[in-house]
RNA sequence: GCCUGGGUGGCGGAAUUGGUAGACGCGCUGGAUUCAAAAUCCAGUUUCUUCGGGAGUGCGGGUUCGAUUCCCGCCCCAGGUACCA
């Protein structure tokens, strides 16, 4: 019988859903391994093949962990709220649930082919209510709570509200937008409202005016990380800066904790980086300038306040409040006009314009608060409303932007480094000697800074002072299809529902679009369309994509929970993600705000542990192969790839369904209704040996480019247990590869190998029940020792050649042996665990043991040989071979090359100068 | 510009601490089997060569008995980021 997956996968399959073969168990004596993968957001279009590849590295880790002896969980689900739905909605009327229902249906059915070792049973979805519910409670917990800088850790908001009604806030050091002191008797004379608004400032999820990303095409704002280049991440429509009441998330709390917590996490230096980065932590000064015949003062941040002396101008951003108050009159034209002009360009523009250097003095000086010096107050939009105090010191000297800003408008710059040149540019490095600086002179840059805060603040100018770039997050949308907020308004004041009436459930609507006064979907809902109604009115926006995602590995472990999010036994028995597996484009959105509520939710004490995830990998993107097509410019013509340089013509993406060996199928390609291209029957193609030659390239795999190859197509040709191999075999999973199916057929064939070792030509079970042979020994343990090291460096890539060179020895030793093929059926089933199933019993075991078999232990001795072939090299290079006894000491060997006769031939009668004899590894003569 | 990766045959890639460069697979060439094809099996496949051997892991140097691996300088590719004071 020859090897048919399809009959072996399907039985596997079966039998492990019906068995719950992989259901996880919250207690065992067994150390504890948490695997999860990034869960994948439904879309329409299904899974392509490089959806699958982390799934199926961390599968193939799952399966070896538990033959190693772990409890491993290994949960699935989706997260199912999100765009793409919800525009469908609008433009078909079809309720979103209806959609993502649909769309993980198609999901689930594409990753059951592939064979994945998931708890089933633990599966969630963001966008259920039994869900959602505990996303909302989260949000109350968040909202029912401040920072404390001094315990350094999130505290009820309760506390906060009991020590104002004592002491007021002036004792208070919490992370806070308040800037006003007030005593315990305002307090306590406040309004309700008031309160409230004051309270805002401290919550951790708080309602504010602020400045935020607007994409009109979307309906909706955006987060900084959902804002790519100007554009939204999604679609690619321009965003806008707009003032808008939202909820925010007070990450910044958590900035210090955020980067320091990067220490203690096994992710990619790349990724920690773009956090770091992300997070932006700056340390230096803040410092007042008191403006000339004014009581105003302007406060600068600056992170080189050893070169103050160096100040020679000061820039505002445009919106600066401080502009229109300090303008002379002189200037008052010119300053409006600037204003206005700067106000008109989008953000973007303003980026995009780096080199165009732009600015208008303002007629106003301050005084510099060490020599009392007049410096000029310039408006300028390369300084950033939203950075630091929206002000900068400029020090043209040890700045380029300043240097090139003076430079520009003739403004003088002065030199405080000591024997450095700055005619031709700024000079930036921290190396310098200070000199022109008074009590800095001659002092290295960074000891000139300690001096320079600390004078700073003795004199009372202004204080140390750490910034991060780090901004809060908006935390609402405009959208339907998303968690609604817990909140309530009476009288215009922001409340929670209680713990009791959770969830508020997503109400029906007339239309998924915005109402015509421009509120979101969710203010067409009638009253008794709300499960909970309170108030005036409830919330109007729903919560962002990433609310869900921020603690989805918490609910596997306890997905069914209906009293609490997570139980406590079950978090303090499985802890943290052990190994996460996913893309690296999450960097600085769903990894930092699931970092950021982790940390959150260990200060409240509900969990042990501050950090998801202890160890990552981000997989490489699959690269798919297009094929194009060349049409004449202006006509229905198309040339072949050989004959285009004869024509003017453009390239067109051709579905590579219709292009075998970049052989176009002219007949398909005319009956084409919905391709990119118009192809109508009388369509004329100009060919090259009676064929059109498509022309290839390898980009991004997507829907758009009509390069997607489906999993489906493959299971279906060539089996799971193939495609799992073959992903692996592509190369590291780190890398970004191309995806070529010519080879899969080599790691179809080795599969018929591998079966073929345990049958005769008639196809009968043929098993040797005797002593395994020396040398079938030897190739299983090599293999034992090199997988289990390539799986403990997720090198998943060599394990597979390392089967095939296993299978390949075996068979010229025609080894059937059961001892010998048991041991390797085990190792090889965390990568084809259907076939291997089916080998299993076959040797004679129950059927379900295998997933839960004895990993094979490693036995040196039987890699021991007598002799080892040495290696002889000259110069080092290699020249022949010596077989030698291992247990030769290096003088016996040396001796032993030397007599050799064609040791003699490259020594051309010259005397070795030195012989490095390396016991086991190689020979060199140096002549 | 800055940060992080990476550059090895026709292709995907291997070489784990400095020790036989090109494992394994694809493709290609030749052969066996077959009426034929598929499948399978065998041999070859970095390159140049006067068949002795020479060159060779992006380029140029260096350390070393020995470098794909370590150090210095450069080039190219991918991803991220960009007036952050």
């Amino acid at each position: 019988m020859e090897y048919n997956f399809r009959e072996v996968e399907n039985k596997w399959r079966k039998f492990w859903a019906e068995s719950k073969t992989f259901a996880a168990i919250d207690e065992s004596d067994k150390p504890k391994y948490y695997v999860l993968d990034m869960f994948p957001y439904p879309s329409g279009s299904g899974l392509h093949v490089g959806h699958p590849l982390g799934y199926i590295a961390s599968d193939i880790f799952s399966r070896y962990k538990r033959l190693k002896g772990y409890n491993v969980l290994h949960p699935m689900g989706y997260d199912s709220f999100g765009l793409p739905a919800e525009q469908y909605a609008i433009q078909t009327g079809q309720h979103p649930k209806i959609t993502t229902e649909q769309n993980i249906a198609r999901y689930r059915d594409q990753l059951d082919k592939i064979g994945f070792s998931f708890d089933w049973d633990r599966e969630v979805r963001t966008s259920s209510p039994e869900y959602y519910k505990w996303t909302q409670w989260i949000f109350k917990q968040l909202f029912n709570a401040y920072y404390d800088y001094d315990q350094d850790k999130a505290v009820a908001l309760d506390e906060l509200i009991a020590k104002l009604e004592v002491e007021g806030n002036v004792n208070i050091n919490a992370c806070t937008d308040h800037e006003e002191t007030f005593s315990a008797d305002q307090w306590n004379a406040f309004s309700d409202k008031e309160k409230e608004q004051i309270l805002q400032n401290y919550r951790l999820a708080y309602l504010a005016d602020s400045w935020v990303n607007w994409c009109p095409a979307l309906g909706t704002v955006l987060a900084n990380d959902e804002v790519v280049n100007g554009v939204s991440e999604r679609g690619g429509h321009p965003v806008e800066q707009k003032l808008m009441r939202q909820w925010s998330m007070r990450i910044k709390a958590y900035a210090e904790r955020l980067l320091t917590g990067l220490e203690t996490v096994d992710w990619t230096d790349s990724i920690k980086d773009q956090q770091r980065n992300w997070i932006g932590k700056s340390q230096g000064a803040s410092v007042f300038f008191q403006i000339e015949s004014s009581n105003d003062k302007i406060e600068v941040f600056t992170t080189r306040p050893d070169t103050i002396y160096g100040v020679s101008f000061m820039v505002l951003a445009p919106e600066h409040p401080l502009v229109a108050e300090i303008t002379t009159d002189e200037y008052k034209s010119e300053v409006e006009a600037y204003v206005k002009q700067a106000g008109l360009k989008s953000e973007r523009d303003r980026q995009a314009d780096v080199k165009n250097i732009s600015g208008q003095f303002t007629g106003a000086y301050a005084v510099h608060p060490f020599n009392g010096e007049k410096v000029q107050i310039w408006i300028g939009d390369y300084v950033l409303a939203s950075y630091g105090t929206g002000a900068v010191m400029a020090v043209p000297c040890g700045d380029q932007r300043d240097w090139d800003f003076a430079t520009h408008f003739n403004i003088p710059i002065i030199n405080i480094f000591k024997d450095i040149d700055v005619s031709e540019a700024a000079y930036t490095e921290k190396d310098a000697v200070i000199a022109n600086s008074d009590f800095l002179n001659d002092l290295p840059a960074k000891k000139a800074i300690k001096l320079a805060i600390y004078e700073i603040e003795k004199r009372g100018f202004g204080k140390g002072k750490t910034q991060y770039r780090l901004r809060d997050a908006v935390f609402s949308r405009q959208r339907y299809w998303g968690e609604p907020f817990p909140v309530y308004y009476t009288d215009e004041i922001p409340q929670v529902v209680g713990d009791d009436q959770l969830p508020i459930t997503l109400p029906e609507v007339d239309k998924y679009l915005p109402t015509e006064d421009g509120e979101p979907p969710l203010a067409r809902a009638e009253k008794s369309a709300w499960n909970q109604f309170f108030g005036d009115r409830m919330e109007y926006n729903t919560m962002p994509g990433w609310a869900g995602s921020s603690w989805y590995f918490l609910r596997y472990m306890d997905p069914k929970n209906d009293s609490e999010f997570v139980a406590k036994d079950k978090v303090e028995y499985w802890q943290n993600v052990d190994l996460y597996i996913g893309g690296s484009e999450h960097a600085t959105g769903h990894l930092l705000y699931s970092r950021f509520w982790t940390k959150f939710l260990y200060d409240m004490d509900y969990i042990p542990f501050e950090e998801p995830f202890q160890k990552m990998i981000n997989q490489g993107m699959i690269l798919g192969r297009s094929s194009f097509v060349y049409r004449v410019k202006g006509e229905n013509k198309y040339v072949s790839f050989g004959l285009k340089e004869q024509y003017d013509t453009t390239p067109l993406h051709v579905d590579i369904n219709l292009v075998e060996n970049d052989i176009l199928d002219i007949e398909a390609f005319k009956n084409l209704k919905n391709s990119a291209v118009d192809s109508s029957s009388i369509a004329e193609f100009i060919l090259e040996d009676g064929k059109y030659i498509c022309g290839h390239e390898v980009e991004k795999m997507s829907k758009s480019k009509w390069n997607v190859q489906t999993p489906d197509d493959l299971v279906e040709k060539f089996g799971a247990d193939t495609l799992r191999m073959y992903e692996m075999f592509l190369g590291p999973l780190e890398q970004s590869k191309p995806w070529d199916t010519s080879g899969i057929n080599g790691v179809h064939n080795f599969l018929r190998k591998f079966w073929r070792l345990f049958h005769d030509r008639e196809g009968n079970v043929i098993i040797d029940q005797g002593a395994p042979s020396k040398d079938a020994l030897k190739s299983l343990h090599k293999t034992i020792k090199k997988i289990e090291d390539d799986l403990e460096r997720f090198a998943f890539n060599t394990g597979v050649s390392n089967f095939m060179i296993c299978v390949n020895e075996l068979n010229d030793q025609k080894c059937n042996n059961k001892e010998i093929l048991e041991q390797l059926v085990i190792l090889m089933s965390p990568y084809a665990p259907h076939i291997c199933e089916e080998l299993w019993v076959k040797l004679g075991n129950k059927a379900g043991t295998l997933s839960y078999a004895e990993f094979p232990k490693y036995n040196e001795e039987h890699l021991k040989e007598a002799n080892y072939h040495y290696p002889v090299s000259f110069n080092g290079k290699m020249r022949f071979k010596l077989e030698l006894p291992t247990e030769l000491t290096p003088k016996e060997i040396e001796a032993e090359v030397l007599a050799q006769e064609q040791a003699q031939k490259w020594l051309e009668g010259k005397d070795p100068k030195k012989v490095i004899v390396v016991p086991g590894k190689i020979v060199n003569i140096v002549v």
